[in-house]
RNA sequence: GGUCUGGUAGCUCAGCUGGAUAGAGCAUCAGCCUUCUAAGCUGAGGGUCAUUGGUUCGAAUCCAAUCCAGAUCACCA
């Protein structure tokens, strides 16, 4: 149980001995103590104020002696400053705590709890490549993932792939007229680039031939439509509805490049998927729920016989769940998936990583599963998060102002180098050791970089700061990490691994004390995160940590301790600061370097 | 126009289930490497928490209105 919880619980029998009443949690607030006021946590019992008829700080005298001298073991002092009541935890505790975690690597994380979700994220599209926005979306469903799994939870991640559409036939009848033939291996360009290249190419075309079309008289409208190349693309996507053998293989062809390339950015960036769903597989399902909505009155028919649900009544409008020519439209096949991924895999929540333009569609899409009185629709579960803007603006991919994923990773692995080899400490690496610790700092501090910041909020990506490897970054937190095995490595021989009260000390230096305290508030940090499906908190509380051991570390030496028993406890909160580092930042989907 | 987000230091962001003098990082300035890795530490300056009103012992936080920015409201996906 951790200490707040301990003050709460302490809290609730004091006030029922003292008043002879019931009370609960939400009677008063527990609160860190300010740095400028002595002790740890803060009762703040002002909302008592009004129903006890006493003063805060007659109140707050009552309580803190109670508390002292009842729970000896984790209070033993208290003082009342404006009506707050801050107490201070008994040094044993904070020592105890220690003793019993140090070496504990699954500290702060959960047993299983029996239950199993799936997070789906990436989704990405095969007509080009990954950019900044999906790694935000990538790191982010990895993160929540290894999050969940440290609170107990079985975690199914999968991906959708959008692999059909006008928007894939674009890439590929502009390869088809323009491409000459062109394969990643005979051009040497990675596969999801290649196929990118006539994407871009198409758009350009099309884009001349509407100009085109209007200088000769059309009007806007009809020249997009009339466009060759668009009815070229339209007539090679109901090809590929009926099945035509050479349009099948074409995108067969292309889409395996697209694969290929994908396959070797995931496993650059350390992605992978349990499962994978392909919309090629799943656009026709949803039918047979569109009938079960019919039956059940929940969707209804209009004349020209397409299919609706009136969703006015939810504040949301009329939706179209089948076309009048009897195709499914987009939300049907969601629908259809959300159940099958339900009955494949009996989970008891579904999570999607999908970026905020999408908040009414999934809203949408949870109100028509809860209608149809589909199992676990109150947990589905939209991750929204904001688009990565550029201090330039916006990107879009038609204008080519994407960062590209590809680009940006190797080029934070670089400037990584550029760092390290400025620095030179670790000259005595391999060529292997150099190439890994190159690839574990530049794509911790991408990572950390997009994780940082709350996933709903629209973020922007500033390339100068997010090479920055100074303060509130990724390599900071490694460095913290690699600082201290570096002072693990030298005391190896003289730290002992006793769990006996020789290293006892009962008088805590604040240093020393502070660094303890946060650490305590690992295990509530990792429910948290969890809880709001936010890795930001992790990212805060591991910069924080970090942050407090390195005060700790420039004020008192561990190697050079006053005495044995400091430098036993000192060795301890080093070990267990690194411990905590590894663990938080894994969650991250961030290594840390022994050394660097 | 309806709905949903967001607006906090020069910049990027925490804090938002109401609590003490609103916090970090970057940038700027001033210090600290003959002692465990200076990718570090210590300090300084920098704020009308968009605006106005309300709720109350107390509001960046809750409520209302207004302003600004973004998203969305397809027989596209």
């Amino acid at each position: 149980m951790s200490i707040v919880k301990i003050l709460q619980k302490s809290t609730i029998e004091s006030l029922s001995a003292l008043y002879n009443q019931s009370f609960t949690d939400t009677d008063f607030q527990i609160n860190q103590t300010k740095p400028e006021f002595e002790g740890d946590y803060t009762v703040v019992m002002f909302s008592l104020v009004k129903s006890l008829k006493l003063s805060p700080d007659a109140i707050g005298n009552q309580l803190g002696e109670h508390l002292t001298k009842n729970y000896p073991q984790f209070f033993t002092a208290y003082n009342i400053i404006k009506g707050f009541l801050n107490l201070t935890v008994a040094d044993a505790y904070w020592q105890d705590l220690l003793q019993k975690n140090y070496n504990d690597i699954c500290y702060g994380k959960k047993a299983l709890n029996g239950k199993k979700v799936m997070v789906e994220y990436a989704s990405p599209n095969t007509n080009k490549p990954l950019h900044l926005g999906h790694l935000r979306n990538i790191f982010l469903g990895w993160s929540v993932a290894e999050i969940l799994k440290a609170n107990g939870y079985e975690v199914v991640k999968s991906c959708i792939v959008n692999d059909r559409g006008i928007h894939i036939c674009k890439s590929m009848i502009a390869w088809q007229m323009f491409g000459n033939g062109a394969t990643p291996e005979s051009t040497g360009v990675k596969g999801d680039h290649l196929v990118g290249e006539y994407y871009v190419k198409f758009n350009d075309v099309y884009k001349q031939q509407v100009e085109e079309l209007i200088s000769e008289g059309d009007d806007k409208a009809t020249a997009e439509k009339e466009a060759p190349i668009m009815k070229a693309t339209q007539q090679m996507l109901l090809d590929w509805e009926d099945g035509k053998p050479e349009v099948m293989e074409l995108w067969k062809t292309m889409n395996g490049w697209v694969y290929a390339g994908f396959d070797v950015t995931y496993n650059s960036i350390g992605a992978d998927f349990d499962k994978t769903y392909y919309e090629s597989n799943t656009y026709l399902l949803g039918k047979d729920i569109v009938q079960q909505g019919m039956d059940k009155k929940v969707f209804y028919q209009k004349p020209d016989s397409s299919i609706w649900i009136d969703l006015t009544a939810d504040g949301l409008d009329e939706k179209i769940v089948q076309r009048s020519d009897g195709t499914s439209v987009y939300i049907t096949q969601d629908i259809g998936l959300a159940l099958q991924k339900y009955e494949q895999y009996k989970i008891d929540q579904s999570i999607y990583v999908i970026g905020n333009e999408q908040n009414y569609h999934m809203k949408v899409l949870q109100l028509i599963c809860q209608k149809l009185g589909m199992p676990n629709a109150d947990n589905i579960y939209h991750l929204s998060y904001g688009m990565v803007e550029l201090t330039s603006g916006k990107m879009k991919s038609r204008e080519g102002t994407v960062v590209d994923a590809d680009d940006i990773v190797e080029e934070m692995i670089t400037t990584s180098q550029q760092h390290t080899e400025e620095l030179g400490k670790v000259k005595d690496f391999t060529a292997e050791e150099l190439t890994a610790l190159y690839n574990t700092i530049g794509l911790g501090a991408m990572k950390f970089y997009l994780l940082r910041v709350d996933p709903k909020k629209t973020m922007v990506f500033n390339p100068a700061e997010s090479i920055d490897f100074h303060g509130f970054t990724g390599p900071f937190v490694q460095y913290t990490y690699a600082r201290i095995k570096s002072i693990l490595r030298k005391q190896a021989e003289v730290m002992t691994t006793d769990n006996g009260q020789q290293t006892m000390d009962n008088d805590l230096l604040k240093a020393e004390k502070e660094v303890i305290v946060v650490a305590e508030q690992y295990g509530t940090i990792i429910e948290q995160a969890a809880q709001e499906h936010n890795p930001s908190v992790i990212a805060n509380y591991v910069f924080n940590l970090a942050k407090t051991f390195n005060s700790f570390y420039s004020e008192l030496s561990v190697a050079n301790a006053e005495t044995e028993v400091k430098k036993q406890l000192r060795l301890k909160i080093s070990l267990l600061t690194a411990n905590i580092l590894k663990s938080g930042m894994q969650l991250l989907g961030i290594k840390v370097p022994e050394r660097m």
